[in-house]
DNA sequence: ATGTCGCGTATCATTATACGATACACCCAT
DNA sequence: ATGGGTGTATCGTATAATGATACGCGACAT
């Protein structure tokens, strides 16, 4: 039987995204029983759609360990979507020229439902690993870019997210009183800049402006992440922030919004 | 009718993947028809796999236009590759200092068949979008990254590549010719380091060494993107080669050669 | 040695599932 | 009006994906 709204909907290839997807920062190479245990998709369907995957280029298979990893292509996807976002070719150089500037890790966030996903990075200082690789999913409530792009939304959308967004604890210096947050993000929204301290790394500050469309709704950051050790906040706000917002507005004139789609309010996939 | 091997090949998937594969530098984002003219799907397949990649997150769809286009999560998948590239945790700390240290564009590229893929980038100075966005693929010979890990290659093997792989042409000052890339190579071989000259953009000079495995061969290599106009040839030599061994270096020790298998000798797929 | 367990691989009949053709609604040009 | 171009939806058919099953191998413990 099927749920409802499926006569277009392939399962195969669904199922076989399912297998791309298990590949995470725990799961860096899997054996095809790992595969199948994970996806939970049983043992000939997980040989079928493995091999599929990698007479396809999508999968590295190890001759030896026959084991499966992400294959280059996976990069190359990121590539695509790098030409595809018209955000990234207006900012990338005025990116360089801040973090060549601040001589700062510098970052380029974007807002993709209740997360914010960083599209770009300068890193410039030595920090964690998952600080300086693309494409890293976290929850906006938890970044000063998050809570800067929100300080954009009207009210009642604001109230709404803080109330039902997810949250996550990273650090145990990371917030997770939605009070809190909230009271973060009204601040951003009368400065026009956010400053989360130890949110996700101990002793890292974040600091981010917004990019905002025609509409007045931002829908990226520029974010800036400094040691705590190094920067107090009146030099933050004296040295980088100005910075930050020049950067941010030579960037923003240009674009629409046209992610920043509430969670709700996304496009249906197909109604019968 | 079958061709031979497909009892364990789902066509379906492969054709989803068909799709996301249409997207490139040329084709950023598409509408239904498009999408089934260049996959030479047809249309009902088309919608069906279309849709199917929308739900599932893989593509956004334009809600007025109906246009697709490649979505957050493709940079996710760059996210993933990087855990479980062994390589790229090892060389990012290193990777890092050596741009700061040197104030010009570092990259790391490694091969992928007759390819090179960059793998991580940091740019330091303004220049072609496309030389500051991961995930790149560039005919291996056409590159000084290429070159430098060719030279690392047992002679019978580097012939073979010369004569065999891709050349293409990007500026008017690339080099086509196979004996004169030979010659790059062999240089490339005696000396330990690679320079090209104006080969992907007019100006641009290519620097690169090796990052070497257990069994003496290349698989990867540190790459320094510098501009003709600032710098001359004892210059570089001088002051960036020293630099950029070094850190290839301090990389090399740890690795093994594991995706720079020659592309005759990879893995079979599956063979009934 | 010997048995067992887990793995990757291969085969096969069954029917669910993906298929192409077809038809409709819509928008923008002629 | 009209015609070509969209995106969308439906339907009967047979292709193509399915799960169970079986085999060969190596690791490990008995």
């Amino acid at each position: 039987m099927k749920t409802k709204q499926d006569t277009l909907f392939v399962g195969s290839l669904a199922k076989g995204l399912q297998l791309l997807r298990a590949f995470d920062e725990s799961h860096t190479e899997m054996s095809l029983s790992e595969l199948a245990r994970i996806t939970g998709l049983g043992k000939s369907a997980t040989q079928r759609l493995a091999n599929t995957l990698h007479v396809e280029g999508m999968l590295d298979k190890d001759p030896v360990t026959r084991r499966f990893r992400p294959s280059h292509a996976w990069l190359q996807m990121a590539y695509a979507y790098y030409w595809s976002d018209p955000l990234v070719g207006q900012a990338m150089p005025k990116l360089i020229s801040l973090a060549q500037d601040l001589g700062e890790t510098v970052n380029l966030a974007e807002l993709s439902g209740d997360h914010i996903v960083y599209v770009s990075r300068l890193p410039c200082k030595r920090t964690q690993f998952a600080a300086t690789i693309i494409g890293r999913h976290l929850p906006a409530l938890c970044t000063s870019a998050g809570r800067v792009i929100l300080g954009s939304f009207p009210p009642e959308e604001r109230r709404n997210a803080v109330e039902t967004w997810p949250v996550l604890r990273f650090t145990p210096a990371t917030t997770l009183d939605r009070e809190q947050i909230h009271d973060s993000i009204e601040r951003a929204a009368q400065q026009g800049f956010a400053i989360c301290d130890g949110q996700m790394i101990l002793n890292e500050i974040g600091v981010s402006t917004p990019i905002i469309g025609h509409d007045g709704r931002a829908f990226a950051a520029v974010h800036c992440s400094i040691s705590a050790h190094t920067w107090t906040r009146a030099a933050i706000e004296r040295e980088i922030i100005p910075k930050l917002q020049d950067t941010a507005n030579a960037i923003s004139p240009a674009f629409q919004s046209h992610r920043g789609i509430p969670v709700d309010a996304r496009p249906e996939p197909s109604q019968g």
